[in-house]
DNA sequence: CCTTGCCTTGACGTCGGCGACAAGGTTTAG
DNA sequence: CTAAACCTTGTCGCCGACGTCAAGGCAAGG
């Protein structure tokens, strides 16, 4: 399988897949003209990628996961590594939770009280006069 | 009022008050020898910025907070324009917390799905042997 | 031979809110 | 005179996951 067609098979794109590849993601034998050729394998493993990163994982994070699957785990969650990723990603996640709540609470609350004084008591104040 | 003092009163560096300037957000006005001078109302105009930028808003989403205090506002929340954009980035946030939520929702499950099938059923799979 | 459609390796652009540095002018205190 | 501590404009760096040319090689059909 070459590039192109497994960028679409893994629904991203062969600029995604040659930067994967940069950082040491995935590793593609070469033909004899120099293209990259990959085997079956190679698109579970992008697709287990293309899930992470969709999730909000970064690409240092996704590595355990990679070689968690290369390891021959059907899933790549199961590794002691992966695990340890999920834990501060969901850590993480829980904390922007909480973080967010706060700011709709106060979005909500400035909300509120902008309606509750629509242009405020005064409908226009002579500001530079006299 | 120079650059530095309104910089500290503020809580802010120099760098983002001119950084605000560029941008059309704050317009001191120049001494003989050429710096900066801000008068007092700046100093509630660039508290104004510095809340909304660490809720989380961009320079644009601002100018109109801004704009409504220079309208002689107290609150730059009141004026029509300011209630949009709140309305919106509120909105913004609530469609972010279901995200984020349903992201969360997703790492727990793989998360007790990963600890429950540790290292898969079989211990070492031989993979190319044979 | 030519075109079409793959593939290759660079290398710069993106988005935002600044940080950091360069090279210089001004004012004040010693 | 000089150092210190302000100020000025200008420009590059950052972070991340790519998008988007650029310039060219290779395979195959007409």
């Amino acid at each position: 399988m070459l590039i192109g067609e497994l960028a679409e098979r893994a629904g991203t794109s062969t600029r995604a897949l040659r930067y994967y590849e940069a950082h040491g993601l995935v590793r593609p034998e070469r033909s004899a003209n120099g293209y990259r050729v990959y085997d079956e394998a190679e698109l579970r493993v992008v697709r287990e990628i293309r899930a992470l990163l969709d999730v909000g994982f970064g690409l240092d994070d996704v590595r355990p996961f990679v070689a968690c699957l290369r390891a021959g785990n059907t899933s790549g969650d199961v590794c002691p590594d992966s695990v340890t990723v999920l834990r501060r990603k969901l850590a993480e996640v829980d904390a922007y939770l909480d973080r967010l709540g706060a700011v709709r609470q106060q979005l909500h609350t400035q909300l509120t009280h902008a309606i509750a004084h629509r242009e405020e008591p005064c409908p226009r104040k002579r500001q530079s006069a006299h």
